[in-house]
DNA sequence: GATCAACAATGATATATGTCAATTTATATT
DNA sequence: AATATAAATTGACATATATCATTGTTGATC
């Protein structure tokens, strides 16, 4: 992990693309003087479930994955973060603990802003707040959704809802490449990796996808919708 | 529906036991005045998923249900909310809709701010705006252990985490009545209510509860917390 | 007290999904 | 290129869970 300063490019670049654009031009200029940056490879941890939550996290190269760890080695893949996306945990002023893990997906550089300045800002600029505010229940949206997926649809719809993810949210492509493994798409559809495996040889057969090792192309994306919502 | 303005007692205790706490005088004056309250039958619905949010709500008597509806009348009750708590979606300052329903359990009292107004409080107070994240954060975390149980725990933990909540969170005491049918229960655990029924069966032959109707009472705690981690 | 409607309980059965073991394929390292 | 390691795939099987049909129970209403 390799600590620098951040380029004044990155930065801005940081805070136009995220809930940082809101604040005042000395707030960035206070927030640019004491945020940092680091390098991730492929696989290292960016923070750990449990651990103290003494930063906000955004991205600004490369992509990672937000989970939840089990008791049992079972994760659960809520959501794959990339460039310019903050990384704000429900820790913030509650118990200031890190409520998932996030993992570099590729070589991925982070910045860290401590929470006390984050608090720092909030409590200077309301609107800001509300911002933040605004984020938050964009997440809690977005969660609400995976719940209903994951409680009520079963194997296809799952995935489906998987595949239109990334294809719609995260890649803005039907045809992607990616870094993340069979189980990675499994743990983001609670299921098996077998059992993923299994799904994505169904919709490969059936001619909704394509996918040879990590590309993927979605060739019908109206069938997968409606898999997703009678699945 | 009987809509009228709250008596001062009301409002007081409201006021002390939610994020309004954090208020000024002034802007408790202020609320005061906008405020209304309107009762609610058992049964009835006290707003509704996917209509405008209007207002912040919150009970001042009885018990509600927030589930969230799905296409095909299968429902996933999230919380049981009680006197004192306040329900502010995550529609604030987003998309501004409801994103869950909201049912009266029993007759019960809920007030209602104009999302205008509790905004207003938030731009005023900045301090205020930093507890109501503090307010919608803790609800987040209680989502991602609703979303592990959900996930990674088959029926028998799923009902365990249900009963452990209505006795530690609800009801505060290892024996309750309830007014929630055994489809709540179900939709509470991700199940259907015959499942529901039948671990309900098993937990009492195995001594964990006794129940008869709708008297619970939970007679071996820790076995319950076992199976809620194990299963 | 009789009647009705909602709720609860039960059994038989079908299906979805996980588990385990074995094999193949891809990827990294020497 | 050869090897080692991790990832992907497949099949056989066990099991968890939903579905459907039926019956029993409770509580409200006339």
């Amino acid at each position: 992990m390799n600590k620098k300063h951040i380029s004044e490019e990155n930065l801005n670049f940081d805070m136009s693309s995220n809930v940082l654009k809101f604040l005042s031009e000395e707030q960035k200029e206070y927030i640019r003087n004491i945020m940092f940056s680091v390098n991730f490879s492929k696989g290292e941890i960016i923070f750990k479930q449990g651990t103290p939550m003494l930063h906000i996290v955004f991205i600004i190269g490369g992509m990672a994955k937000i989970y939840i760890e089990d008791n049992n080695n079972k994760n659960i893949v809520i959501s794959l973060i990339k460039p310019g996306e903050i990384i704000g945990g429900p820790g913030f002023y509650t118990d200031y603990k890190h409520h998932f893990s996030v993992t570099a997906l590729e070589n991925t550089t982070a910045c860290f802003i401590e929470v006390a300045a984050f608090k720092k800002m909030i409590l200077e600029s309301p609107e800001f707040g509300l911002e933040f505010i605004r984020y938050r229940n964009i997440r809690h949206i977005n969660f609400y959704d995976k719940l209903r997926v994951t409680s009520h649809k079963q194997m296809n719809g799952r995935l489906a809802h998987t595949l239109l993810y990334l294809s719609d949210t995260v890649y803005h492509s039907n045809s992607f490449k990616t870094t993340l493994t069979r189980q990675d798409l499994a743990d983001m559809s609670s299921m098996t990796k077998e059992s993923a495996i299994r799904v994505l040889k169904s919709f490969k057969e059936s001619g909704i996808i394509e996918c040879q090792n990590n590309d993927f192309e979605i060739k019908n994306k109206t069938a997968l919708k409606n898999i997703l919502e009678s699945g």
